[in-house]
DNA sequence: ATAATAAGTCACTATTTGGTGACTTTGCAT
DNA sequence: ATGCAAAGTCACCAAATAGTGACTTATTAT
């Protein structure tokens, strides 16, 4: 005979545990940090809050745990890595303003992370955005620094200006309708004046430290 | 003989109003939007909150009055718009990008309403910006969209981004403590470092259109 | 099979925040 | 001065959210 379909429901503490952190992740995309209520947490994982103290401690607990969890720029930092480098990070710069634009883009958890950072302060936070410095900072210190010499801090301050510039960008988009610099963000065509100016902007940088 | 420090309030509609308005204001300067709670607001203009209900209807409306009153820009737009601009806006745009930075670093109840604006959908934020947006376009079109000519948007997309990174790293600077790619945007020098980065990408924009 | 333990539910209390009716006090027109 | 309308206070109820004790149900070792 055919199976049942079970009714009952199959208890897994860390299978429950992981359906808490994955509700997280989904009310952070579709509601953002704001809506992170207990309540509302234990109704999007389908089970009892109660769980939330028993497995977390609490909210803030189980957030946490969220954001160390989370991994970004595991897709789009790594393979790239290993690229021969002969000019500078010309090339290497470019590129990665463009994914991670892209990536930003489409990411909007990852841009609610970024708001979050901005509007509350929170140890994991912190790690997250110490975590993106440090990636950065390998490029820079190794490849960009030694290229740019004197003007080395320049360069690093160009590059925080367009990395911040495409955040935000990214973020305005997400929340508004309007236009930026009469930019459409949220349009492809936007998008793609945005990422042609980020590079044009590099290749600027690199061309007048020849 | 002398006069007696009166104990009794002094009752006056206007007067009590404008208390509301100023509590919303201080209350945003030190704690962030997420802190305007009607009992909050009561509490920091040491008032009743009925009188919030009465005046202004409730919480929401006495908000928006607020942000109908802050008048940004309003010290850092309009005098220098009798320059005569016969360099395509080059040095204006430099005056204009520098000027709002340290506007915006030194007006922390601005960088709220920034971070507000990409959180929370109000009609009376998005208001604010589209008057940013309204600003900023006579500046564009009328100036440096004539002077770029096919390279226009691409001049745009480019100051979108000179602006926003401008924007965001003065949030991240309220926010946190740390670094952005190895910049500290809190101090003095970090600061220096962005807006001659901000001056000099400038310079590369105008002098490659020559 | 069943007892022991862990997983999960539910109904409840506590706390916080929002909102209002009935009151007291003040300013002011007469 | 006095009476009345408006300003302002306070005690209260309502709604939303956080947190917990006592229970039921499933899993597992024997």
């Amino acid at each position: 005979m055919a199976e049942q379909p079970k009714k009952t429901h199959v208890r897994n503490k860390d299978n429950t545990k992981q359906q808490f952190l994955d509700a997280v992740g989904k009310l952070l995309r579709t509601k953002g940090f704001a809506a992170l209520k207990v309540n509302d947490i234990a109704t999007t994982a389908g089970l009892d809050k109660k769980l939330i103290y028993k497995y977390f401690g609490g909210r803030d607990q189980l957030v946490d745990q969220y954001l160390i969890s989370v991994d970004f720029w595991s897709n789009v930092k790594k393979e790239d890595a290993n690229f021969e480098i002969n000019d500078g990070g010309h090339y290497f710069a470019k590129q990665m303003l463009t994914e991670q634009f892209d990536y930003v883009a489409s990411n909007r958890e990852f841009q609610k992370i970024l708001l979050w950072g901005l509007s509350e302060k929170r140890k994991s936070l912190e790690n997250l955005a110490d975590q993106r410095e440090l990636n950065g900072e390998v490029l820079l210190k190794n490849i960009t620094d030694p290229f740019f010499g004197d003007n080395a801090e320049n360069f690093r301050a160009a590059m925080a200006i367009l990395i911040s510039g495409s955040y935000y960008l990214n973020m305005y988009t997400s929340s508004s309708n309007s236009t930026f610099c009469g930019i459409d963000p949220s349009k492809g065509k936007g998008k793609e004046a945005i990422k042609t100016a980020l590079k044009y902007i590099v290749d600027l940088l690199y061309k007048d430290n020849k």
